[in-house]
DNA sequence: GCCGTTTTCGGCCCGACTGTTTTCAGTCG
């Protein structure tokens, strides 16, 4: 884990813990915004001093001081001594939707509950409907919500094992006669979540690897450690297996525990009808065992009549036909990506001045690059008339400074329930693009919500549709709308669908992009990044593209500015 | 706790929705 982002979950926890205690109300906000702001902050900062440290944003003399504290002790002293009253299981409660800090300490004064397991079983031995502010319909959300997290049961985000799989791969990778290492399994397949990370290593000797793993920082505990196998659980609970096969055998291996479970089980039924046998040690003759391939995955796919297929295509929906018919899409890849057509500055939510994202867009090799900031009636953000339009004439007068890259001024608009948006028309025809979102009224009748979003589709001036279910994985279910009927109507009016790249959304989801384009919908690649770090989100959003099978073609911000610029125009002749 | 200044205090993102309550607290975006 980053530095930073060390800071911000210890920062982010004495938040929750001053809000759960009773403490002021902005004290926790004011601790919660230094979180954001440091985790967002693009230098690392255990080398900054004080000052360094107060010139981010949010942060002051106390909070300095306790970021210096931390990596001079490796605590803070007040975080500590507020754990040391409230158990860490209070502050799990308080990640069930529908219930905050002041349930939570209501449970755990009252009840002494302090586990998401108690409070289950509370409810159903049904102590908590004596307690002031709780009755029957809030049981049932609380259940509703524990459904909802276990759900998503102990998998993790994609980018939460992302990150310590790379470290693991790279540390792995520097022992002395690692021929190859990468991770595999559902991380390589970039699934939205993630059970366990799975790491392969191709080499002669396998106990450097394996003792290496044991003794990494990250690692609090050997579940297993032998020849083959060793697998540990990292400081944050997260599992991780390890295998070191010998370099002949890599490609095979890696095409196994790549999986999917059910992709493998169609390889090794083609093989069984070649008269062949596959393994993760390699492709084998079933007569007299003789070995055919195993070096590399291409290989081995070879032997099985079938081109390589993208790891993120390998879920036997369709792939293996499609290879042995030669039709395998040539699916969009990050390279593919000319610019970001979502995206905040400080001017709403985001973190980053405005010339701070433009120049780091540029750093990505961006041809063009859309500003996006909310509208008015997120009333939160308290967007005006007069600030989107200096907001533009800046962005005006900033286009043109990175030479290579051209800059679209647009905001992310709010779909109302009937389908309405912040500005009238003529106020929205002046933006270069138009994302519009649902962002609040998420329990409409299934009628209403797929008139509401077909409306907005309808909208001449809005070019794609933010994260259309607004789920947020293991927290929230997307919203309830006949999604065919959504989607029809963007491939009918000419407006893309968003593949939002944020973590927790990915939304739309591989599946629903499947669907979207089976209607001829078009895409857009978003990733709604509000701080300059967040413009890496992009990979999470190709890889679920690549799930749903999508094709430089289905994406709009894979096009040159000029086609692009077409398709934002809809049918409208101004 | 931070910040900005109408510069050392007083405001801080504001409103809607939900469920419990009987006038409002808690949660969320």
């Amino acid at each position: 884990m980053r530095p930073n982002e060390e800071v911000e979950a210890l920062l982010q926890e004495y938040a929750d813990l001053i809000a759960i205690t009773g403490g002021d109300a902005f004290k926790a906000r004011a601790y919660e915004k230094a979180a954001r702001a440091i985790g967002g902050h693009p230098v690392d900062v255990s080398h900054l001093n004080a000052a360094g440290l107060r010139e981010i944003p949010g942060v002051g003399k106390s909070i300095a001081e306790k970021v210096i504290e931390y990596f001079r002790t490796g605590n803070i002293t007040v975080v500590e001594e507020t754990r040391a009253r409230i158990p860490a299981g209070v502050r799990q409660l308080i990640t069930i939707p529908t219930l905050g800090p002041k349930k939570a300490i209501t449970l755990y004064e009252d009840l002494h509950i302090s586990s998401v397991g108690e409070l289950a079983d509370a409810i159903k031995a049904e102590k908590l409907r004596d307690l002031r502010g709780f009755g029957k319909k809030t049981e049932e959300n609380i259940l509703h919500g524990i459904a909802l997290m276990q759900q998503a049961g102990e998998r993790i985000l994609l980018s939460t094992a992302m990150e310590p799989a790379e470290e693991i791969v790279a540390e792995l990778s520097r022992i002395t006669d690692c021929e190859n290492c990468a991770y595999a399994g559902s991380l390589r397949r970039m699934k939205e979540t993630i059970g366990d990370i799975d790491i392969l290593v191709a080499a002669e000797r396998s106990a450097p690897f394996m003792d290496a793993l044991t003794e990494l920082p990250r690692t609090a505990e050997v579940i297993a450690h032998g020849q083959k196998k060793t697998s540990i659980r990292t400081v944050k609970g997260l599992q991780v297996d390890l295998r070191v096969v010998r370099p002949d055998s890599w490609g095979a291996a890696l095409q196994y525990f790549t999986g999917s479970k059910a992709h493998n089980i169609r390889t090794r039924t083609i093989a069984v009808h070649l008269g062949l046998k596959l393994s993760e040690y390699g492709l084998f003759e079933t007569e007299g065992g003789k070995r055919v391939a195993s070096c590399s995955e291409g290989e081995v796919y070879a032997r099985l009549g079938l081109p390589w297929i993208p790891p993120t295509l390998r879920e036997d929906r369709g792939e293996i036909e499609a290879g042995l018919r030669g039709e395998l899409p040539d699916v969009v890849t990050e390279q593919d990506i000319r610019g970001d057509l979502h995206t905040h500055t400080d001017l709403t939510d985001g973190l980053a001045a405005l010339e701070e994202m433009v120049a780091a867009a540029a750093e990505r090799g961006y041809t063009y690059y859309a500003i996006t900031d909310h509208a008015p009636n997120l009333y939160m953000q308290r967007m005006t008339d007069e600030k989107i339009l200096a907001q533009r004439e800046h962005v005006r007068s900033l286009d043109g400074r990175h030479r290579r890259m051209r800059l679209l001024h647009g905001t992310e608009l709010n779909i109302g329930p009937d389908g309405e948006v912040d500005w009238p028309d003529k106020f929205l025809q002046e933006f270069d693009i138009c994302v519009a979102s649902v962002h609040s009224h998420f329990n409409l009748s299934r009628e209403k919500m797929t008139r509401r979003i077909v409306r907005a589709c309808e909208n001449p001036h809005i070019n794609v549709i933010g994260h259309p279910t607004t789920r947020l994985i293991g927290k929230r279910p997307g919203i309830d709308a006949d999604l065919d009927e959504v989607f029809a109507a963007c491939a009918r009016t000419g407006t893309a669908l968003e593949i939002n790249a944020q973590p927790e959304r990915l939304d739309l989801s591989d599946e629903d992009i499947l669907r979207a384009r089976s209607h001829g919908a078009k895409f857009a690649i978003d990733t709604d990044a509000h701080s300059i770090l967040q413009l890496a989100y992009l990979r999470y959003g190709i890889g679920t593209a690549q799930r749903g099978w999508l094709t430089p073609e289905d994406v709009i911000n894979t096009w040159p500015l000029g086609r692009l610029r077409r398709f934002l125009r809809k049918d409208r002749v101004d």
